[in-house]
DNA sequence: AGCACGCCGACT
DNA sequence: GTCGGCGTGCTC
């Protein structure tokens, strides 16, 4: 029997194997090239997949194998060095490989539609064209109008426009493009040639310079860039990135979800030319397919985007920023629970090529690498114009009435602030009104139905809104358990201090940022654009204001409510808190006008928290991963979280269970089980969920143990009850 | 995950 | 007699 090619397909499904197909009849082998889409029979259906390699042993293969339907793309959409590292990450992050590539392709790509074109051809005279006399074509009037056409234009022009203005001209352009009067030109790839090398527009600083020139851009290195807000990391950035465009490569920006604002994309846009290409969720879907396809051409030199831009294809890489690394958003949180920043090291290192890390308040995990040697530690230490940090200050509110949340100094504090023509911030990390109803007669709590929490307050008109499953109701202005009509909201949340706020100082604009007064589109935009003209002078939100955006005009920073991070549920908890508070800082003051910070507190003595106002975020992160150290925590230690969940009380414990019996036995105690337990809330959106952690000092423990554990539990009868779930490096707990 | 197959309760 | 419940098994 002669050798038979086989395809070794991706499918998408939550299976953890490869499906192997017979190539498609009639197709030539010539098309069957790694990284090409491929329509394959599967189960009942017709499923869209990705051609990850062709074997040629067919005595291996015991079943019947069917041919696929057919191949979707003529050009690989990925190469086999991309192709390999989705593999790598399904590996290491226990996601089915097929999952992991679809995660990676733009979701019309995804659903097996054929490519959008990126190639928007123009016709244009030749020069041979351009010397014909046209009265020597009496005998073809159409070709004489189509040459007159393309004649009087500049650019060229589509084949919409011909057919706009002439008709049917498909068969009159062949003719002339035969006698090579016209040709078409390929605008996309055009337009995105550099036509030389970008020049330098700009000046930086000595620091900014000499974290440009530690970076080597010929070889793999991690770079932690660490530098407080103002210190123009965004510049190092630029620079290197021109550089390595200058170079003939291209650069990868990744930015965390809030930060990709209008603002930034035309910074980039500016410095960097034509070749930018933005990805993120703001665009249409051909929009961002477009962008898509021009980095995996190499057209574009310049990616810029979130998370997912992590995955697009690159033929020249030749750099990756992560900004802001510290940020929770590059892990995603639910599917292929990957951690973009993690995996941008390992790419570059596959890549060889060098990966900035940025942050003024870097995670733990980094800064551990940093101070170990694997990672290069670079500071920005003084911010542009020399602006000093801002001052950080306690405000004991123990025994202090407070108005919505708001003490009397701080109050006075705004004031004065506004008074001398200056911004004032505020930052309390919850929306809608008030965070807690109650009936006031009988001590009746508002809570949601489908979870063990507390309805949020929103409007104080009353729509009571559970921030957990989304779910809502109206309020009842009585009380369901005794009926007495004397309910009342506790705690606030922006809403409630926006409204005092306006009582208190009712001729300020106020701009308030959260997710409800930023949910459609280019509304973040626009209120940003009003703070930076003066529009608004009080600025209030949650961490949406902490993250990126400089507010120049902002003297005096206001923290409403910093204890809940003290004594959070998880390890982390103090890391998050300090992270906010210091990147809320940041947004105030320059050098001219020098900011101040007041962070309002029950705990004013609490040791942490000293030592993050004396002595600064450096300080407090030292402190905070000598504990991780005596504690075996992350980054001294690796962790797996293993979760379940199912409207069935006892269904996750029972998975769990078999799960943990198992997992010892598989560990062979090289690894700690930790549970199972109830996450920290049990019920959430009609359904109860528990975990069951792992943790190893050695992640190479983890990993060998992950695929037969995962292997297990997919067979699991207790499984089909539960929904589950790996976590590889889980960032929170619940 | 989907989807079909299969074996037991209340309906025109 | 059937319609349909969801337990179980499979997807090259």
């Amino acid at each position: 029997m002669p050798d038979q090619l086989i395809l070794r397909v991706a499918v998408p499904a939550p299976l953890y194997n490869c499906f192997d197909y017979l190539p498609p009849d009639g197709v030539l082998s010539s098309s069957l090239l790694p990284g090409v889409r491929v329509s394959v029979p599967f189960g009942r259906g017709t499923r869209c997949g990705v051609l990850l390699e062709l074997i040629s042993d067919p005595g291996t293969e015991p079943r019947r194998l069917k041919p696929a339907y057919s191949i979707l793309d003529e050009e690989p959409l990925f190469a086999t060095s991309d192709l390999e590292l989705l593999v790598w990450a399904g590996r290491y992050y226990q996601h089915p490989v097929g999952e992991v590539i679809a995660n990676a392709l733009p979701v019309r790509l995804r659903k097996g539609e054929p490519p959008v074109s990126v190639m928007e051809k123009r016709w244009q005279l030749t020069a041979l064209g351009r010397q014909q006399s046209l009265s020597e074509l009496k005998r073809a009037p159409k070709q004489v109008a189509l040459l007159k056409l393309l004649h009087d234009s500049t650019k060229g022009l589509t084949q919409g426009q011909i057919s706009n203005q002439l008709g049917a001209y498909r068969s009159v352009l062949q003719a002339v493009e035969k006698k090579g009067w016209v040709a078409s030109i390929d605008q996309a790839a055009s337009m995105a040639t550099p036509a030389g090398a970008i020049e330098a527009t700009y000046t930086i600083n000595t620091d900014q310079q000499a974290a440009v020139d530690a970076v080597d851009i010929g070889q793999f290195g991690v770079y932690l860039l660490d530098g407080v807000t103002g210190s123009g990391k965004t510049e190092v950035y630029l620079t290197l990135a021109r550089n390595v465009v200058n170079s003939g490569k291209q650069a990868l920006i990744l930015v965390p979800e809030i930060g990709l604002t209008q603002q930034l994309i035309r910074r980039f846009e500016k410095r960097l030319g034509e070749g930018v290409a933005v990805l993120h969720s703001g665009l249409g879907e051909r929009e961002r397919e477009r962008a898509w396809h021009m980095a995996r051409l190499g057209h574009a030199t310049v990616v810029l985007g979130t998370r997912s831009a992590l995955l697009t294809p690159l033929p020249r890489l030749g750099l990756i920023v992560v900004d802001e690394e510290h940020d929770l958003s590059y892990k995603q949180q639910d599917g292929f629970r990957y951690s973009a920043r993690d995996i941008a090291v390992i790419r570059s290192q596959r890549r060889g090529c060098p990966v900035i890390l940025g942050s003024a308040t870097p995670s733990l995990e980094t800064l551990h690498n940093a101070q170990s040697g694997r990672y290069k530690h670079l500071q920005l230490t003084n911010r542009a114009g020399g602006a000093k940090p801002a001052p950080m200050n306690l405000l004991d509110i123990r025994s202090v009435r407070l108005q919505a949340g708001l003490s009397p100094v701080l109050i006075e504090k705004v004031r004065e602030t506004l008074a001398s023509g200056n911004q004032a911030l505020l930052f309390i990390n919850r929306r809608g009104y008030a965070p807690i109803v109650t009936c006031h007669d009988c001590g009746w709590i508002a809570e949601c139905r489908r979870c063990d929490a507390r309805m949020t307050l929103h409007g104080a008109s009353g729509i009571l809104w559970c921030h957990h499953c989304g779910s809502q109701r109206r309020l009842d202005p009585r009380c369901p358990e005794c009926g007495t009509d004397d309910l009342r909201s506790l705690g606030q949340g922006t809403e409630r201090v926006e409204e005092v706020l306006s009582q208190l100082f009712p001729e300020v604009g106020i701009a308030r940022i959260d997710r409800d007064t930023t949910r459609r589109k280019g509304s973040l935009d626009k209120l940003l654009e009003g703070i930076r003209k003066g529009k608004y002078s009080l600025l209030l939100g949650t961490q949406m204001l902490a993250k990126g955006h400089h507010f120049p005009d902002v003297t005096l920073v206001g923290i409403l409510d910093v204890d809940q991070g003290l004594f959070g549920a998880d390890y982390r908890a103090a890391e998050r808190m300090a992270q906010q508070i210091v990147q809320v800082s940041g947004r105030a003051g320059r050098a001219e006008k020098p900011g101040r910070v007041l962070i309002q507190t029950r705990h004013p003595d609490h040791p942490m928290m000293q030592l993050l106002i004396k002595s600064g975020y450096r300080a407090f992160a030292e402190e905070a991963l000598a504990e991780r150290q005596a504690a075996l925590f992350p980054p001294f230690s690796y962790q797996v979280l293993l979760r379940a969940e199912a409207p069935l009380e006892s269904a996750p414990r029972a998975f769990l269970d078999e799960a943990y019996e198992q997992g010892i036995l598989l560990a062979n105690g090289r690894v700690e089980f930790w549970g199972p337990v109830p996450a920290p809330m049990e019920r959430r959106a009609g359904r109860y969920r528990a975990h069951l952690l792992l943790q190893s000092n050695q992640r190479s423990d983890l990993q060998r143990l992950l695929p037969q554990w995962v292997n297990f539990l997919s067979g699991l009868k207790s499984a089909r009850r539960v929904r589950w779930s790996i976590d590889v490096d889980p960032q929170e707990m619940f």
